[in-house]
DNA sequence: ATGGTGGAGATTCCA
């Protein structure tokens, strides 16, 4: 059994004890952070060494930042494929095992039709043929992270009042289509599920207590990761506590190692 | 069109 996460903690130095506790509670194999705000050399190695994890991390001060947890010590780390020059800090790949993991921190994109929505799109476009070249290289692949994207109206709490609106339009919805295209499984969608799944909720308006969420946090795997996925599931226990990241994880059973 | 909240770090940007 093999258990694999994703969780954008918005801050990683605030949501530290959270992140402790739900490691000791939920001892996934691997989880993959996003906007982890904080620089490589402030990366709060020895608290996670003390509690059994490896890390390896791409961050930056104040602003976006990634980093992939393991029991098992990560290796072939890559932050830059090529064709990306960018200072900001929102991809990191490596290899847990036999497992090839890639960690996307996708741009939120501001608003439809601005430089950053641009950015965004042709940030989806290079990323696809990245992709295409990772899922050869590695069959066993798993991508996973915030990918500022509801895929479906199902994953809006009011789909008519956000259509076209940033992380539903029609574009963004083509390029996630895009993704799994390749051949990438949307794992939660392989199960049926009890509810919508949203995985964040807007700090303001109470969001979180009225459940206005979107779904836009996801795990993606390749055919032959696909064939050993068991469950997919939101664990929305830690956004209803005392100064909460804005998202919840999301958590992915696998049955061989 | 705006504001509502939260994080970081500087008196504002980003989500």
């Amino acid at each position: 059994m093999k258990k694999i996460a994703t969780w954008n903690v918005n801050s990683l130095r605030v949501r530290l004890p959270q992140l402790l506790e739900w490691l000791g509670r939920e001892q996934p194999d691997v989880l993959a952070l996003q906007e982890t705000k904080i620089e490589d050399a402030k990366f709060p190695v020895a608290e996670l060494t003390a509690a059994g994890y490896r890390a390896v991390f791409s961050g930056q001060k104040a602003y976006n930042g990634v980093a992939i947890l393991s029991r098992i010590e990560a290796d072939n780390a890559l932050t830059d494929p090529v064709g990306f020059d960018d200072p900001q800090r929102r991809i990191l790949a490596a290899t847990v095992g036999n497992l090839r993991v890639v960690n996307l921190y996708v741009p939120n994109g501001g608003e439809v039709g601005s430089d950053k929505y641009a950015y965004k799109l042709n940030w989806l476009l290079k990323i696809r043929d990245w992709l295409r070249e990772e899922l050869e290289r590695h069959p066993q692949l798993v991508v996973l992270g915030d990918f500022n994207i509801a895929p479906e109206d199902r994953d809006v709490y009011d789909p008519d009042g956000w259509r076209e609106k940033i992380l539903c339009s029609t574009p963004e919805r083509m390029a996630f289509r895009a993704l799994l295209d390749l051949g990438l499984a949307d794992a939660i969608r392989c199960f049926d599920q009890p509810g919508p799944c949203y995985t964040w909720w807007d700090y303001r308006m109470n969001g979180f207590r009225r459940n206005l969420g979107l779904r836009i946090d996801h795990i993606l795997v390749s055919p032959s990761l696909r064939a050993t996925c068991l469950a997919c599931w939101v664990d929305v226990t830690l956004r209803g506590l005392e100064r909460p990241s804005d998202h919840a994880p999301v958590v992915a059973e696998f049955g061989c190692d």
